[in-house]
Parts: structure tokens; C-alpha cells; sequence
DNA sequence: TCGAAGCGGAGAAATTTCCTCCGCCTACGG
DNA sequence: CCGTAGGCGGAGGAAATTTCTCCGCTTCGA
């Protein structure tokens, strides 16, 4: 592939991430054109249509985030400090931006499956010797620290985005959804309520048929 | 005002609430039409243009947010569990969706405003007394607790807002967040990173002249 | 240096969004 | 219970946005 081609698909994945995430899997590829200072013909030359762009970002977010866990299972000692860092990796990632890819039966393409599954069984793994180590709360499953990490990480509306242009927010807010806003002192907190929330029950919700409305 | 024309109103603001959040202030006007199951002349009958609409929205959940401060501050003897109280709180009114108008410097309308300082005001007074109870951590400002709230009442993406369509799941991690992940017997967390977030860090954010693109 | 591959802009076609007109319906005072 | 003022929804034309292609120019790489 020619170095100019490789370029503008990068600058096409990147774009395409920001703005799936502020509008959804469904905005006018006219933005992600715009905000890639590309020719609206880079794009459609390269992608036959949305749904082809969809799956290179989410193979490329997710092949990144694969990574990711490997790395903290591998680099971190601590079990709680490799979820941790593996939150925190997927926040920076902005797996948010395709996680309705990752979850919907859409996915046919057999290297994302079994990507997708590698990676939620390495992620397991983090949490089940993280709840082994006692550090991590029992009630805490795999689809809450997904979630955490896709909510804390989506762009803030409106002018507050500009207040965490860098992500050092994120990472701050993360830190004390991690920890808790309470200090040291504190009484025990009473449990979260409702069970673990597991992949498999992300999963699940993301299958049933769509109501569309 | 007749009857059917309050109930219009309402289910006007509700379905608008909903879109603004999923699709931010500018979503077509129709989907909120849709989304209400109202004629668009009925929308437009009663608002002059998407200002008029997005100021009684405004006007009608700030007055509700104001409400739930005194009622927290009020009916909470502990400052931590009011506070925690007002989180959660704002995080069912769905601030998320009016946060940048109440921000930004486009509200000329004096009764906001001054709803507006009242009930930063009295959220002020909620933080300073948990923070001398020594219940809420020092380096958490009111600016943090409103992102947290917006941040995690935001609707997920996709088909995974069909997981926490009566926000329990909300509620659970905004508890999460609030008291930590980490079981209480783990050692002192490090401390977040950064300067507590204050409200008036949000206007000035909100505030700078916008980049359109 | 040359050919193949890639690029961006102009713009036609299709779709979405905005907004009004108008005939029917409903709330509510008498 | 009835009259009517006020409210309602749907049809649909105008305007704006979005999609997607053609084509002449530029850039890469052998």
C-alpha cells in the first residue's frame, strides 16, 4: 500500500472514531470526510459503503485493546493495578465508539469474533485474580468496567468538551470512579446494588431486536 | 392553558430531553415530534424556534435540579449522603441535555440565571460541609461531581441503552463511582490527579469562543 | 523520469429536515 | 348538553443536507 494511502486512512479512522463517537454509528460520512481534510472520493474509494468502514475501525480499535490487555496482564504485577490499567487503555482507545459493533450479531467477520473473544477472555482473567486478590469488589463484573470506561470516556456535549481536549479528565474522573470519592476514613460502603454486570449480559442486550423509534 | 395543550407541553420537553441527550441541542426537531408522538404543528405552534424550546426545557429541569439542593440539603443529616443525594438526583433529571445552555453565555434569560446561581450556591454549601466532615476527598470539586452526574446519565450508545432503560444500572454505578471499586480494605488510594473541578471551571469552558468544526 | 495509483473538488441525485396550511377534534364555560 | 375557541395532526412544498461519482491534477516509488 502506497505511504500516501496508508496516511489518509489513518487520518480517516481517526476522524471516523471522533465523530461515531458524538453522533453515533450512523453520522454523515460527509463529517468524518471533514474533520479528515480528505477528498469525499478518499473515502468512498476505499470503502465500498458505511458498513465496510465500520469494521476496519472496529478491527483496528479492538486489535489496539487486545494489545492492551495482553500488555497489563503481562506488565502489571498487581492484579487490581493490571484492570486498572486496562480501563484505563480502553478509555483512551475509545472503544466506545464501536461497541454496538463489538456486541451486535452485525459482526460476521470471523478475525473480529475471534479477536472479541480473546480479549474478553483475557480481560476475565484480569478480574477474576483481581477479585482472587480481594482488592477489586466482588460486585464488580467485567460489563461494569466496560461501561465505566465507554461512559467516562465519551466527549463531553457542547462546549465542556474543550475542557478535556487532552483526556487528562478522563483519566482523573476514572481514577475516582476507581477509588471512590470517599476518603480513607470512610464507613464500608454499603454494597452496589443489582448483580455483576457480566460481558455476556452486554451482550445480550445489544442482540435483541431493535425497537427502531 | 387548556388541558391537552399542558399534556402536549410535557410530552413535548420529555421526548426533547431524550433526543437533545442522545443526538445533542442541535437534533432535527423532528425526531422530537416523533419521539413525543405529537403533530410538528403542535411544536411549532408553541415554540417560535429551537431557542424558545431549549429555554423551557432549561428553565423546567434547573428548576427541578434547584428543588432536589434544598431538598437534599434539607433532609439529610449527614453532608456526605446529601451530596451523594444531589448526584443522584441530577443524574435522573438527565442535566446532560441543558448542562452546555446553563453553561455557556447564551442564557440572557434572568430567571435562569438567577435559578442558576441559586442552585450552585447551594451546591457549594453541600461540598464545603462534606469536605470539613472529612467524608468527600479534598481534591473533588463540585465541577467533578456534575461531570460525573452528566457523564454517567448520558444514554449508551446503540443497542446497550436498552440495558439500563429504568437507569438502575445508573444508579449502581454512580454508587460505584461514588464509593470506589476497591474494597474497603485496601490501602489509601493515591490521590486523583489534578485541582478540584469547579463549577465556575465548567462556565469558563463553556464560555470560549466556539471553533465550529 | 515515467507510469500507476491516489488525491480533491465540483456537482447531480437522493434523502432529510423545516415549517405551514387547513380541516377535524376536544376541552370547558355557560 | 351544547357552542365555540383553542388545540390537534397530517399532508406536503421548500430548503438544506447528505450521498456518491466523474475527471483532471498530483504524488509515490521503481
Amino acid at each position: 500500500m502506497r505511504a500516501d494511502a496508508e496516511r489518509s486512512r489513518r487520518r480517516i479512522l481517526d476522524a471516523a472514531r471522533d465523530v461515531f463517537l458524538e453522533r453515533g454509528l450512523d453520522a454523515p460520512l460527509d463529517l468524518i470526510v471533514r474533520r479528515a481534510g480528505v477528498g469525499p472520493a478518499t473515502l468512498y474509494r476505499r470503502y465500498a459503503d458505511r458498513e465496510a468502514l465500520v469494521r476496519d475501525l472496529t478491527g483496528d480499535l479492538l486489535s489496539r485493546l487486545e494489545a492492551a490487555a495482553h500488555q497489563a496482564a503481562r506488565e502489571e504485577g498487581d492484579a487490581y493495578a493490571a484492570v486498572r490499567r486496562f480501563v484505563h487503555a480502553a478509555a483512551d482507545l475509545r472503544m466506545g465508539a464501536v461497541i454496538p459493533v463489538l456486541l451486535e450479531g452485525l459482526v460476521v467477520d470471523q478475525k473480529l469474533i475471534e479477536s472479541r473473544t480473546r480479549t474478553s477472555g483475557a480481560l476475565d482473567d484480569l478480574i477474576h485474580a483481581a477479585h482472587e486478590s480481594g482488592r477489586l469488589r466482588p460486585e464488580v463484573g467485567a460489563g461494569d468496567l466496560i461501561l465505566l470506561s465507554i461512559r467516562l470516556s465519551r466527549p463531553l456535549p457542547g462546549g465542556l468538551s474543550r475542557l478535556d481536549a487532552d483526556g487528562t479528565l478522563l483519566h482523573r474522573h476514572l481514577d475516582l470512579a476507581l477509588d471512590g470519592l470517599t476518603t480513607q476514613a470512610a464507613p464500608a460502603p454499603a454494597p452496589a446494588p443489582g448483580e455483576p454486570l457480566t460481558f455476556a449480559d452486554l451482550v445480550a442486550a445489544a442482540d435483541r431486536p431493535n425497537a427502531t423509534d
